[in-house]
DNA sequence: GTATAAAGTTTAGTCCACTTAACTAAAAAG
DNA sequence: CTTTTTAGTTAAGTGGACTAAACTTTATAC
């Protein structure tokens, strides 16, 4: 049996839907002009948001053998979207990182999400702003204090 | 040359980041653990939210060919997911809906990812989540409308 | 130093989504 | 009533992601 949910859960869940909704329908968009599959564009999030890793990072990240990691890379090498370098302290290990190529790519991406956002609150009042926006600091706080304890 | 955000774009960012990240790896390991690939948990889902639907609508929504749709379909009518019936006022025409297995599967998605939200908020005062409830609800109001001026 | 473990690659083969093209059947148009 | 359009399916074939297994090279343990 499910309790009911508070106003505030209730509010969060509302705008989740939507939200998740449309913007994992425009981030496929997006990633389908690019003409990458959906694996590769990944990894290219990864390494915009974690910088660069090795391969053995990313096989588990994404829960895929090393084989399965080493192709997609390789893909994405021949493509020039990461480079991919011998790490000098193991010489087993290399890591990849985003290419301007590729970093121009995952930015755009992300500025064409944003720009979504900025839409839904251009009719707001500056009253209505400030008040969206400490909330959403405080829900990113909680989360990131989350993230942590764990 | 990009302006510079406004704190409230900032904090909109902020969190977009956050949640997203989030919440894209928590769908990605849920629909693993179903068995079913991304293009039909996404059917499912679309099911789930917009109701029964044609096929035509299927191919459209998802920028497929009827032929791909049609192949998709099958494979979640074998699987027991949904149910395919002829449209009665129109004989070429079939409508697909989930069936109660599909529907249990999606709705146990969504109970998930209204976890972690919860969890989030859980350590908020009450005087807090009263201001993101309200703000929240600004957020999805703001967003219905933009997506009905479209 | 030799054995073992670890990081990554290559190869062969599977599964799935997808497309094009040919098809069936029903509705709409003339 | 015949023609054309519409809704969907089937079949054949392509390409990508994936795995298991065999392999190379470097680091670690004993």
């Amino acid at each position: 049996m499910m309790t009911k949910p508070s106003p505030m859960s209730h509010a969060l869940r509302a705008w989740m839907d939507v939200f998740m909704h449309r913007s994992m329908r425009s981030w496929h968009v997006y990633v389908k002009t690019t003409g990458l599959t959906m694996p590769q564009f990944s990894i290219l999030m990864q390494l915009h948001y974690k910088g660069a890793c090795g391969m053995s990072e990313i096989s588990e990240k994404f829960d895929v053998t090393a084989a399965a990691a080493s192709q997609l890379a390789e893909k994405l090498v021949q493509g020039g979207y990461i480079e991919r370098a011998e790490d000098p302290s193991d010489r087993r290990a290399k890591f990849i990182q985003l290419s301007p190529k590729g970093s121009d790519l995952i930015e755009a991406g992300i500025k064409e999400r944003y720009r979504w956002m900025d839409e839904i609150t251009s009719n707001l009042t500056a009253e209505e702003k400030g008040r969206v926006a400490g909330a959403l600091r405080l829900l990113t706080e909680a989360a990131k204090n989350l993230e942590d304890s764990k």
